[in-house]
DNA sequence: CTGCTTGCAAATAGTTTGCACGTTC
DNA sequence: GAACGTGCAAACTATTTGCAAGCAG
């Protein structure tokens, strides 16, 4: 399903001078059918299913044109893991300690916060770039 | 300098029925003299003046117990690297994705943050435990 | 055909762990 | 002297890279 807007991602791909491989279409399709946050891990396990050969490495450096292209963003949960996502969906991503349940709350949660630091600081947040630690409903006791 | 934070945090280890050793001595007055964050490695660096021969692991083991115990806490800046600093001076970061500098701001910062997310989702936020990503004022073309 | 992409294997970076020995209370 | 802490080496996890072969434009 979604199958628009993959071609609207394939497009865009191919209109910036990046080569449009099967990984690549995979690995697209894979993060659209996933919808939110996913690690590689979980990318190459469902771009697995329909294209067996594909190497997680290849996944780390597609992520990483993707990226540089502005399509996908990713976000460092804490230890290690990283989670990426498409940047047409901007959302920010909230990190239980305890559960490790992630949160997603839209950007305008944050807007304040980034209009002050800016002011304060001069320093420019980058929205849905990094995740915030603390105790979902559920795990505060 | 400032002995008496270190004497302090000393006693603290104590009264917990933690072990008092040359290790742990060593490295809270490094981390008392370094005074804001610092990666493992910078502390294993400043203690090997004093202690040549305290291991890396044990800095991460003695880092792990601290924080336990409620002395130090960790932020993990992304890709992997993570920074330390003691739990008594409650700041958070703002890390350049540029230049990598790092920004200490006061907690207070995020106080309306904090008060919503709470509201609007329940969720707890840590203060001083996760960084937040953007460009610093030189970075800001 | 030209060079961006990929698969594979091996390398890195940061952190963690098992085990035997040493030290603190 | 019992439990906790430490040194060392080896394991681990997530990610990156060198190289030769493959495929898109």
């Amino acid at each position: 399903m979604d199958a628009a807007r993959v071609a609207r991602l394939i497009a865009e791909l191919r209109s910036r001078g990046a080569r449009v491989t099967g990984a690549r279409r995979a690995l697209l399709q894979a993060m659209v059918d996933a919808d939110g946050h996913v690690t590689a891990e979980d990318i190459a396990r469902r771009v697995e299913a329909a294209h067996p050969d594909v190497h997680l490495s290849t996944i780390y450096r597609t992520l990483d044109a993707l990226e540089n292209l502005g399509l996908v963003d990713h976000v460092h949960l804490g230890h290690g893991r990283a989670v990426y996502h498409l940047s047409d969906d901007p959302h920010q991503h909230l990190v239980c300690e305890q559960c490790g349940a992630v949160v997603e709350v839209p950007d305008a949660t944050f807007a304040q916060l980034k209009a002050s630091l800016l002011e304060d600081y001069g320093f420019a947040i980058r929205p849905n770039h990094f995740a915030v630690i603390g105790r979902c409903a559920a795990c505060t006791t």
